[in-house]
DNA sequence: CCCCTTTGTTGGAACGTTCCAATAATTATG
DNA sequence: CATAATTATTGGAACGTTCCAACAAAGGGG
């Protein structure tokens, strides 16, 4: 544990330079001869310098780090996400500080603030709980992208969405294509997301003339809530049931097993995110998958394309998910009515 | 977007004191009258002053933040144990700053450098993939403790695991006090902590007078490798399956049950990590539950004590697992539930 | 009433960089 | 061969804090 690290200064003596000249070598100045260039180069590797990061943003007013602000990092869609921000991130040169809310709006704020002290450049913020007032004030201090939430238009903001809409509607149709016609959909609970995708079921049902037969329960996101809406939707004796959340739909099944209905021989399951979790073979669920990784690309993209060119319009990009058809979907085999 | 952030200066003017007093009052000294205090609190506030973590870390040659690297961000223990690390520093009043490693030694040094550049003032290493020599370099350089793994002693670097040992010992246990006998161990592979687990899964066998029914087939930590492991375990007609991993034990599963067997009514399966998946009810899966967060916690501990006391020992702590009964494991013989 | 604490308060010097204007060294041009 | 243009290099002033020594203003004891 070396007492003090070096610093500019015992670099340029030992190369016998400037402390300016090591400044400018070191950030690849072209303006530097070859001759001077490598003896700074080795006389920093011989010290094993390593720039002062704090220093360095004092005095550039540029840190050319960017927060990010997950809103829980237990949950699997986020890690697939960051992998997208952080790939970006990194090929443009820029450093990334990671902060997790932990599913509350206060720590949230706390841990933006956090950011903030460090001069981060801009803010990612993959779906996050802030209101309309604390994001409006966040984003009016900071270059801001929102991911997974499109619900808040603030100008000067940028938005990566994934079509919620379009999405639930895909499942709809893969539903109806097998030969179902009393699909439920079990919801997410109250947030913009889950709402875009109740929607997006409810435009599907009518669109194939089964406005009748629509029925949304009302669920949440994790495997418990998945398991107390699945229970209440067989009332409606379903075919298939439409999860707007992967784990809650493995809940769902759970439930329907439990009832001893066979998934998908009795009821059809299908579900919405796209994790990896959803893969494992002993879980094989069909599901509506997000391009996880692509969205997270696609708002770093924009945020660093914000911090180019401060003045320009918001953008508001919605990617498209996928069908993946795995084993909890089958076609709809006729109950023998008694 | 305010073009430049107040500083300190500009909160002294507003207050009418000197930029020194505010220093002195913010940071909370108690030779600042209450009549200052409230003025420069009140100041402050107006403007939505925030400090500038750069210009502090600099003057006061401490950051006051903690580095924490994981292996990757996607395996769920990583986010438990994490929680554990992010309460206890916060609780002291450091920041900290995650980074992930994606499971490549080579963007894990790369990482760790940019942690260091940001003077972080200790290092948490979450589950690392360093080699002895990178490991020691950095460890020397910067407070360390190590997460997960403890193959690498270091003299200053402090240790925080989990039993492993132990932990397999008590998998095993419970499984000889159904009447199993015929117990294969799927291990994790070429890792130090999939070593010791066989190594506590051997000594059991051994112990219960089992050593020749003792079986290890090499497996992985994924889906993938769990199943073809469990694939390849079957010929030794097992009535169980210690697994060295929660998401291989979810392959193991799966293979068992298409070869036609039952789990657990033709073959047991245990798993070890007790993440929260596990516990979903699809799932359900016996495991040996780390107390993840408590690990983190200790983590955390460990290393802000050895801020405080830089010379001191290294600690090597053992924490223990408990065993979670859930539906994967249940006695060798089938009975008939009444 | 003077000196001595104690209690508040202050200016200035760091901290390790970047950036700019100024200078020195080199090469090209007429 | 002088001078202009170009190429390398440099010192010093920021950047926004903390920390320290020094100072002013009150009380308190002799």
């Amino acid at each position: 544990m070396s007492l003090s690290r070096p610093t500019i200064l015992d670099v340029a003596s030992r190369a016998g330079v400037s402390k300016s000249l090591v400044s400018l070598a070191l950030s690849g100045s072209p303006k530097v001869s070859e001759a001077s260039r490598a003896r700074i180069e080795r006389a920093a590797r011989e010290l094993g310098y390593r720039p002062n990061a704090a220093a360095r943003s004092l005095a550039a007013k540029k840190s050319r780090t960017l927060g990010v602000l997950v809103l829980d990092l237990h949950n699997p869609v986020f890690a697939e996400i960051l992998d997208g921000v952080q790939t970006e991130v990194r090929k443009q040169g820029f450093s990334t500080m990671l902060v997790s809310g932990g599913d509350d709006p206060a720590r949230e704020r706390d841990e933006i603030d956090t950011l903030l002290q460090f001069q981060i450049e801009g803010l990612v913020l993959i779906s996050h709980r802030l209101g309309a007032e604390s994001l409006r004030q966040v984003a009016g201090e900071i270059p801001t992208v929102t991911v997974t939430r499109d619900d808040i238009a603030i100008p000067g903001m940028d938005m990566v969405c994934n079509d919620d809409v379009a999405g639930a509607r895909m499942a709809v149709d893969h539903l109806v294509s097998l030969g179902h016609r009393r699909i439920v959909c079990l919801s997410g609970g109250d947030n913009p997301v889950s709402h875009a995708r109740a929607q997006g079921y409810r435009e599907a049902m009518a669109e194939h003339g089964l406005s009748d037969d629509a029925r949304i329960v009302a669920g949440g996101l994790t495997d418990t809530a998945g398991y107390r809406a699945a229970t209440q939707a067989l009332e409606y004796s379903p075919t298939a049931l439409f999860v707007a959340n992967d784990i809650a739909a493995m809940g769902a099944i759970a439930a329907v097993e439990e009832s001893g209905r066979d998934v998908p021989q009795d009821i059809s399951v299908i579900g919405y995110a796209g994790i990896r979790l959803a893969g494992l073979r002993r879980v094989n669920l069909t599901t509506v998958a997000q391009p996880l990784a692509e969205l997270g690309r696609l708002a770093a993209t924009r945020l660093l394309e914000r911090l180019e060119e401060p003045g320009r319009d918001s953008h508001h990009d919605r990617v498209s998910s996928q069908l993946v058809v795995r084993g909890t979907t089958g076609p709809v085999t006729p109950v023998p009515t008694s």
